[in-house]
DNA sequence: TAGATTGTTAATCGATTAACAATC
DNA sequence: TAGATTGTTAATCGATTAACAATC
């Protein structure tokens, strides 16, 4: 599977929760596509390629059997902790974001250098010393972890996490982190990516 | 240019500020490819594309000059105003997001329903009523508009911007957003985008 | 039945990669 | 000079789109 049809399938899942909530049963490719204003022959082939059972000409797929493949190969039924290093602004958010849970999502801890917020929990989670980073991955064998510091240690951070057997990180520091082959590193310049959607902007106006 | 190149920019960018960090005077497009794993042509061609002076064979490119022309292609010396919807977690941390003034890009305010919030400031930018967001809009001729509202709100919020004459929507509520065309709309799915780094580990551990 | 939609095969399009002469 | 790197042209690769028979 291509990371193109990869990345579209939370899309088309989202379209499909909307249309859901107003009770249309089924949904055929064509309609997705309408919504979503892309090719309908690319929204066939991306779903067939996880559909667990063929649509029906004229009539489509039946909504809520959709969305469950969907969420099924996107993992949203299985669980998976993370871990996550920085409890500031951003780390906050993420520890007290409740949309993960509907993803299989879970954040056991955060971790901090800052002594005067160790002990404290955040929606139940709680936030321990950054010198326990490495024991708690290994314990729990954890596979994801979150690096919301500051960008000057983001790579000291990857180092341990890694050395302690993280396998992905989301990175939202402002830098480029060195990681061997077998780890992804997954970095979210949130900056960055609001400037790309200024440039958008501009050349579409132009 | 192609949508690939403008998301591979701010890589590069990164990547140079990391190099120039380490005080390297020249670098060149095999360099960069090396340290991100990609292909070397291809850096060379996205780079051709924005750098006002030509490489020079065998020394490559001056490391300021570089970071200096994907600075200014990028728009970071440009002077970007937007406003933010839902000051929860997530808002909140935006706000207080200093990294945003290196991209050019400046939050001028925050928009509440809750009363409570609405009258305190977040980095001396103000919390003001979600009642005033269209006039504070017009009033600045802002085009760029973040949502981080619970999804049940997020249309409503993004019709009221889109009437305002905002261009362009960062969208962090994990629900699709209609928009007419002459608007770019661009969602984050934080917990989607999570999930997704889960399945490349899966699929890279297998 | 008629027609919308399916899955699939073939054609097109665009992006990536390879090859190479030019040059500092 | 020799060799690394450049910019550019050609070849490849993969993804998107078009065409079409099958079918509910």
């Amino acid at each position: 599977m291509s990371k193109a049809t990869l990345n579209r399938l939370p899309v088309y899942l989202r379209y499909l929760y909307k249309i859901n909530k107003l009770n249309i049963e089924h949904v055929s490719s064509t309609i997705i596509a309408e919504g979503l204003n892309l090719n309908p022959v690319q929204v066939r082939k991306d779903i067939a390629l996880v559909s667990s059972v063929a649509g029906k000409p004229k009539t489509g797929f039946i909504t809520k059997e959709l969305i469950i493949d969907l969420e099924s190969f996107l993992g949203y039924d299985n669980e998976n902790n993370a871990v996550i290093v920085g409890v500031g602004g951003l780390g906050k958010a993420f520890m007290g974001y409740s949309g993960f849970e509907n993803y299989g999502l879970n954040i056991i801890a955060g971790f901090e250098k800052d002594n005067q917020m160790i002990g404290n929990t955040i929606k139940d989670k709680p936030i321990l010393p950054f010198s326990d980073l490495a024991r708690v991955i290994k314990e729990n064998d954890i596979q994801i972890g979150i690096i919301a510091v500051p960008s000057a240690s983001a790579q000291e951070v990857a180092d341990i996490m890694i050395k302690a057997g993280i396998k992905g990180i989301w990175n939202f520091a402002n830098c480029h982190l060195s990681a061997p082959n077998n780890v992804v590193i997954k970095s979210e310049d949130l900056a960055a990516n609001l400037a790309l959607l200024s440039i958008q902007v501009k050349t579409l106006t132009n």
